[in-house]
DNA sequence: AGCACGCCGACT
DNA sequence: GTCGGCGTGCTC
């Protein structure tokens, strides 16, 4: 490519996650002319030590302000392109997140950053040539200053590089070779286990299940007695006679009419559908990423995809319990060597030759977001899905039988609706009014339990841990305290006070109820264990226990359990004694969630469905109850349109942890900066701990929001925070 | 004065 | 992420 003379330019942002480094400039040597582009990774000195970075913008000579330092060398390998740039980008100023922490996900797992290879022999000899060497090891043979000096010199190059046991590597007993006097104990018990396993195993499970050292099978392999070989990482092949294409008429309107798409079908249907979307992708030549909430989900959708595949195509699963073999299925979708990509979220960063197609399995489900801060980007997937499906031309499609109202609110223009299928079955369900009662398990709840264990149903109880208590309700009309400003339930504060989580407003707690006058106000509060000992004493019966983390007695005739794990089943009569807590609840989506989990429930129940609550008459408990979603949408859409939460603005939460005049400083410090982005700011409310207060801006631009919160976040960061915490969540779910 | 330690700011 | 500079506070 022609350019004017002299060297070009590169903004470089290097893969240190902080928010004080920003994106620097180099100069693009000639050697690397043509080789250099946006979204290429490189190798850049920072204080003279080789990084790794990737190339935001290529720019004539003289167009970065202090490009003095030269790009050592381009890393083709590893290179994410200008696509996927483009979506960290937008990803890191959506989530309020330094772009190098976004970029290090899409860099093949188990990355060793900070390698180098040695290309001639030290002056002190030390190191062989051609050795992979960690920076460390070098640093503490060498000193700072003589491995800068080395590699300027080019004594050593960084040669960042997958870590064996990523790579798929196999520890294989080489034939006639046994254990001989020398040998240690560890390498022979480690020997023994290996040929225990049929002499062949891949090397991270090895060293797991024995508990095993690395370096002694290093020592191993080094005798001779064991050789390590990396394989092809674990694929599903298409076969000679595949099953017809699902659902042709719908995908090959998705596929012909791109962008992005919604259909409600049952959980059970999705991973027909992610198949049917792979191999209409397919045969048009495309790749397809599929993105589900679980690890147990992608095996599901594995399998389903698996019989669709033709002769000579292949799909793989990506999700962190993949431990052989994760890097080697990264390489192979980025050179086109894959078709399918079935993953949990951080595969949404994962390379792609020719995407055509994007999936989102239970789209709502808040597996798909990122914990508070930690692992990954903290964005729901379905907002990286729909970004990264507009940036590379692919079609999206979203499915649930009940989808989140941020993409339901968007049906029309920006999403296009598949019409669901037609229902064939639906519960019976009852309201147990628990007005009037202080009671946790009412006793029309336990009576039909009961009834129906003696007729042989089985009979699944579902209780939320999530959100449970400290809310406040008469026992006489069901009347929540809410918070006349936000309309959002208060919470008990303490024995004389309830405040507000949204705007900090602190109310005195009346004895009597606003409503109706009656004197039984009451909190409510349930748990597993508390229902299933209660159950189990009313009932005077064995109870199961089935939660994500335990499973106890689950042949007994009733079992209590939470959602994932109990509604993976289907059960003749199910009980939700707690929905209350959803539904009064003090947070802005406890609503949806309240009617997911009914709908949900509905969808597993064979002949009944009893759900106890005080507010029986409430707009998402009868839609639910009815399997109604678009009159379940509406209602909600519009309270949520007229109190201004999402998705009709957006959020971002700022708590500040910290006392006195430095406190109140940087809350007067965020309250004027959302004033000059224009973002509302609520609060200062208190926070979770004891001197803490916590701030919450509200927008109609995400970008607006975001940076309302980021910039002075980072401002504050590079000058001086004495004893001053700052955590900012932008869409925060907890509000 | 001499030195350990921790906090900042710079690094392109 | 890593280094050097500088201030603080302690010891000889």
């Amino acid at each position: 490519m022609a350019h004017p003379a002299g060297e070009m330019e590169a903004l470089v942002c290097l893969l240190i996650g902080t928010h004080a480094l920003p994106p620097l400039g180099y100069r693009v040597p000639d050697r690397l002319e043509g080789r250099v582009g946006v979204g290429s990774a490189v190798v850049a000195p920072l204080s003279g030590i080789s990084r790794i970075g990737v190339v935001l913008e290529v720019s004539p000579p003289g167009s970065l302000s202090r490009a003095t330092e030269e790009v050592r060398g381009v890393l083709e390998e590893l290179s994410p392109g200008p696509e996927l740039v483009e979506l960290c980008r937008w990803a890191s100023e959506r989530a309020a997140v330094p772009l190098a922490q976004v970029l290090r996900g899409t860099l093949p797992p188990g990355l060793d950053a900070t390698r180098y290879r040695v290309r001639a022999p030290l002056p002190d000899g030390r190191f062989e040539e051609g050795a992979l060497v960690s920076r460390r090891a070098l640093r503490r043979a060498l000193g700072s200053e003589r491995l800068r000096r080395a590699e300027v010199e080019g004594f050593v190059e960084l040669a960042p590089g997958v870590r064996e046991d990523e790579r798929s590597a196999w520890a294989v007993v080489v034939g006639g070779v046994s254990g001989g006097r020398e040998w240690t104990n560890p390498q022979r018990r480690l020997f023994e286990e290996l040929v225990c396993r049929g002499g062949e195993y891949p090397v991270g499970r090895l060293l797991e299940e024995t508990g095993a050292r690395r370096d002694v099978l290093r020592r191993l392999a080094g005798r001779g007695a064991v050789r390590i070989e990396v394989r092809p990482p674990e694929v599903i092949r298409g076969s000679e006679n595949p099953k017809e294409r699902p659902f042709p008429r719908e995908m090959d309107a998705v596929m012909a009419r791109g962008g992005a798409w919604l259909w409600r079908r049952p959980s059970s249907d999705q991973p027909l559908v992610a198949a049917g979307l792979a191999s209409t992708a397919l045969s048009d030549g495309f790749q397809t990423l599929v993105l589900v909430p679980t690890r147990e989900d992608a095996e599901r959708v594995a399998q389903e995809v698996g019989r669709v595949l033709p002769e000579g195509r292949s799909a793989a699963v990506y999700h962190a319990g993949i431990r052989e073999g994760r890097a080697e299925i990264h390489r192979a979708m980025r050179a086109g060597r894959a078709d399918v990509l079935i993953g949990t979220r951080s595969a949404v960063f994962v390379p792609f030759e020719r995407l055509g197609a994007i999936c989102v399995l239970e789209e709502p489900d808040l597996a798909h977001r990122a914990g508070e801060g930690y692992e990954g980007v903290p964005l729901h997937v379905r907002d990286l899905a729909l970004q990264r499906a507009r940036i590379e031309g692919a079609s999206a499609l979203f499915l649930s039988p009940v989808p989140s109202l941020e993409l339901y609110a968007r049906r029309g223009r920006e999403v296009k609706e598949i019409a669901p299928p037609e229902r064939t079955r639906w519960p019976a369900g009852r309201v147990v009014d628990l007005r009037g009662t202080g009671a946790r398990l009412g006793g029309s709840l336990v009576e039909t339990c009961r009834q129906a264990v003696e007729e042989g149903m089985s009979v699944g109880v579902v209780v939320t841990r999530v959100g449970h208590g400290r809310v406040l309700v008469c026992n006489g009309c069901g009347a929540v305290a809410v918070c006349p400003r936000c309309g959002l339930s208060l919470s008990v504060r303490d024995e004389k006070t309830l405040v507000c989580n949204g705007c900090g407003k602190v109310e005195l707690r009346t004895g009597r109820c606003p409503e109706c006058g009656s004197g039984r106000m009451s909190t409510t509060g349930i748990a597993a264990d508390g229902v299933r000992s209660e159950l189990s004493r009313r009932l005077a019966r064995r109870v199961g226990l089935l939660t994500a983390g335990r499973r106890e007695g689950e042949d007994a005739g009733v079992v209590v359990g939470t959602p994932r794990p109990m509604l993976a089943s289907e059960w003749d009569v199910v009980a939700l004694p707690d929905v209350d807590g959803l539904l009064l609840g003090r947070r802005v989506r406890g609503t949806e969630e309240a009617f997911r989990l009914v709908y949900r429930a509905a969808e597993r129940t064979r002949t009944l469905l009893v759900v106890q609550s005080r507010v029986p008459d409430h707009y998402a408990l009868r839609a639910a109850l009815e399997g109604d979603y678009p009159a379940f949408a509406r209602s909600e859409l519009s309270r949520r349109r007229s109190f201004g939460y999402p998705p009709f603005a957006y959020l971002a939460e700022i708590v500040l942890e910290g006392d006195g005049e430095p406190l109140a400083r940087a809350v007067e410090f965020f309250l004027e900066e959302s004033a000059r982005h224009r973002v509302e700011a609520i609060g200062p409310a208190p926070g979770p701990e004891g001197t803490s207060r916590r701030l919450l801006l509200r927008g109609t631009e995400p970008h607006r929001v975001a940076a309302a919160a980021l910039e002075p976040y980072a401002a504050l960061s590079r000058k001086k925070m004495r004893g001053l915490k700052v955590r900012v969540t932008i869409d925060p779910q907890e509000v």
